[in-house]
DNA sequence: TATTGTTATACTCTATAACTATA
DNA sequence: TATAGTTATAGAGTATAACAATA
């Protein structure tokens, strides 16, 4: 049984991932999965998702946003942004007002209970933004976010 | 319509996005996206998606691995690995050769074809990690590795 | 009893087309 | 004609449980 233990605490070490390992592309990968994992499970206690949480950053910065202008800079097709906007207002945390001279689009705002909601979130996100944060290392933070932007560009 | 598309070309410059834009999270996510679809698009030509090229290469890199092997290092459930390897053996790529002295398990090796394959998928995949890395700047790519790897645990 | 590969299934995310009501 | 929001749907990718064969 320690052979079985060895071989298998060795795998991760000892099996090559023929040059993968050393690839920004695939430890990219992983590392926005695990930070993804990291802040859904950050925002498990206020039942919001990734998504919702960078839903009512924007709406919170911007009132008034219209539902084709949050999908365009979240990289959220409107046809998807419609559940998600849909399950925080029903859930009283964004309200979808009318638009003066437009009754096509809805003006975005945040409730009092959604504004409420938002500190609590964002107080768990500032402590899961820590501990990436703190992962970075050497690197300084300011040239990461460069470098992210210009493969986000490529 | 000037008026339009001004409105329409400031959208991502002049909207908010509550602080998520100078945020490593998002910008991971926007950076994982793009070299995934650059990647996959590289490899069109050879009818290959990101993980068929990652199996290949591990495979390559330690031939007669087990199919648990290969799912563990590349962190795909078995489960998902049986049709990728199915479809991979199906074009003659990969072989499920007997592990000796384990009647349950395959081990898996390239046919020629496969190592042909791979030749000339490893060829578009060096000018597509090529461009990752001329993204990066001024960040040296081992730290950037090393910050990616911090992350990646956690 | 535990493990390898497999099957079946479900759930999330994402993508596309077509509809409506407005503009 | 074009646009905002909506609906329906389909396709990836991923996750879980249970099974047969074998260890």
């Amino acid at each position: 049984m320690i052979e079985a233990r060895e071989r298998k605490d060795s795998i991760s070490e000892e099996v090559s991932l023929g040059g993968l390992e050393t690839t920004v592309g695939f430890l990219l990968r992983l590392a926005q999965v695990a930070v993804f994992k990291d802040l859904l499970a950050a925002l498990k206690p206020f039942d919001l998702r990734v998504t919702d949480l960078s839903v009512l950053l924007v709406i919170e910065a911007t009132p008034g946003l219209q539902q084709r202008v949050i999908g365009e800079v979240l990289r959220v097709q409107r046809s998807n942004l419609v559940t998600i906007i849909d399950q925080l207002e029903a859930r009283g945390l964004v309200r979808r007002g009318p638009v003066p001279g437009d009754r096509r689009a809805y003006a975005l705002s945040l409730t009092v209970a959604g504004e409420a909601l938002l500190q609590k979130a964002k107080a768990a996100h500032a402590q899961h933004d820590r501990k990436v944060l703190d992962a970075l290392g050497k690197v300084d933070k300011a040239q990461m976010l460069a470098a992210l932007e210009r493969i986000a560009a490529l």
